[in-house]
Formats: structure tokens, C-alpha cells, sequence
DNA sequence: CCGGCATATTGATACTTGTCAATATAGATT
DNA sequence: AATCTATATTGACAAGTATCAATATGCCGG
């Protein structure tokens, strides 16, 4: 499998890339677990679907399985809205070499040909 | 188009996940601004492979962009990192309606069959 | 150990998407 | 206007994925 191969976020944003895995994520943020029998009537598809997406969420971090008996129960994984937090932190909190006002005076260089100071 | 039938959330975290746009969104992390130009070489693409990413992450409310001359620049949309929380926020942040120390106790009903307690 | 229920896997199919070469569009410069 | 540079669009193709029916596996109760 690729598996190891993709970056764990580009693997965290895929799984919650898909409108019945939303769902199904959203089912697990109303509850502190959820039967996997549940999924199939929430999210209008087939019990092969569901475990289907299941596995892609399980395998990307998003949720935990636990075996009951005969079901399975499903809760979001704790480091989840962690891992969302910690990329969104990534986002703004970048380490600002250049000042914006300096690029917008056009005093410093910049990798492309143009550099007309901005509207 | 389906553009608007499709969740903003689900469209934002697709948006996020593919490596190529990952790559685009982390340059554009470290710098105020980038021009589009320079993504070609960074990520390893061709130009209108670059045009079709920076299309679809303006399109889901990821990146801005501002024409100034013949090039156009990019930088992250500010509310990006702050849907990010946001739905980090809905996933542990919800509304506990029953406490998990009950369920644990069996001490409520439950939607599937299986009523045995945690192990 | 057998039948029944819950979940997983397989195989097939339709749809989506990432990529590129070729071409088009837009702005700037001469 | 002609042309150059930068970006966008188109069309084609390969690869990936979401879905299902059919089937397999795993667990429990008799």
C-alpha cells in the first residue's frame, strides 16, 4: 500500500474530504461513541460503505474502534481536532521573515520579474 | 457545476488534501505573498497543473489572489485558519448531551443491541 | 458446533481527479 | 499593432475512489 507514503495531513484532510465521512464524523461529534450499525441509516448508504469509510477514517487518525461484543463502537480519536488546530496554527502562525509592509514600500526583492507596489 | 451543492467544510478539507496543493498552501505559509509563477518550480508541476491547484484552493476559500502587472500573487485567505479551529472546535467542543461517565456505567439506553459496559 | 447477527473484504462499475501538451487570454512594452 | 511574458482554459488520458452486491470472517447464544 501507499499508505506510508502520503503526508499524514494531506492523509488527515483526505478523510474528511468526502461528504458521507463528514457525516459520519459529525454523527461521532453529537456522541461520546457511536455503533457502527448506525452509520448505515444516518448516512443513506450500504453497510459495505460504511465500513468502507470507516476504515479510511480510522486509518488517517480520525476516529477509534473499539469491539463490544458483537459490535463495534466508534468515537473520535482525542488527537483529532488537535492535529486540525496544530496545521491551522501552522497557517498564520508563520514565522514572518519579511515584514508585509517593506514588500508593499517594494524595498525588498522579490523571486518574480515583477514588482510594482500593490494596488 | 456541483460547486455549490458540495459542504464548504468538505470542499475546504478537499481543497487540503492533495500533496501538490499542500505544497502551495506551506510555501505560501512561510511568505506573505507568492507569485504564481514560482510555484512551478517548488512543486514540481507544470504550469497549468499549478493554475488548476491555485484554482481549486481559491475556489474553496483557501488562497486570495491579486493581479499586480502581468503576474498575480497569492497569499493565504486570513478566515482559513479560522474555519480550521472552527471545526476543530465541532468535533470536541460539542454539546455533551449525555455524560460519558453514565454511558460507562450503563446506566442510559443506547441505539444498537450491544449494552455491555466499557472494558 | 451450528445458526444468526455484525462487520470486513472482494470484485465490478461508474465517477472523479491529477496531470500534461496545446492553445487561448490578458497585460505590458516596444 | 506586434510581440513577449504570465496565467487560464481545453481536451485527453491515467489513476484514484465511492458505491454496491456477493461473500467471507468473527463473535455470541443455544
Amino acid at each position: 500500500m501507499k499508505t506510508v507514503l502520503v503526508d499524514p495531513d494531506v492523509r488527515l484532510f483526505g478523510a474528511l474530504a468526502d461528504p458521507t465521512r463528514m457525516a459520519i464524523v459529525r454523527e461521532l461529534a453529537g456522541a461520546p461513541e457511536v455503533c457502527a450499525c448506525d452509520f448505515s441509516t444516518c448516512c443513506d448508504v450500504r453497510q459495505p460503505t460504511v465500513s468502507h469509510h470507516l476504515r479510511v477514517l480510522r486509518e488517517a487518525g480520525v476516529i477509534e474502534s473499539e469491539r463490544r461484543g458483537n459490535s463495534i463502537f466508534y468515537r473520535l480519536a482525542p488527537a483529532a481536532a488537535d492535529r486540525l488546530r496544530a496545521f491551522a496554527s501552522e497557517l498564520n502562525g508563520a514565522p514572518q521573515l519579511i515584514p508585509a509592509a517593506s514588500l508593499r514600500r517594494g524595498t525588498v526583492e522579490r523571486t518574480s520579474k515583477e514588482s510594482a507596489p500593490l494596488s
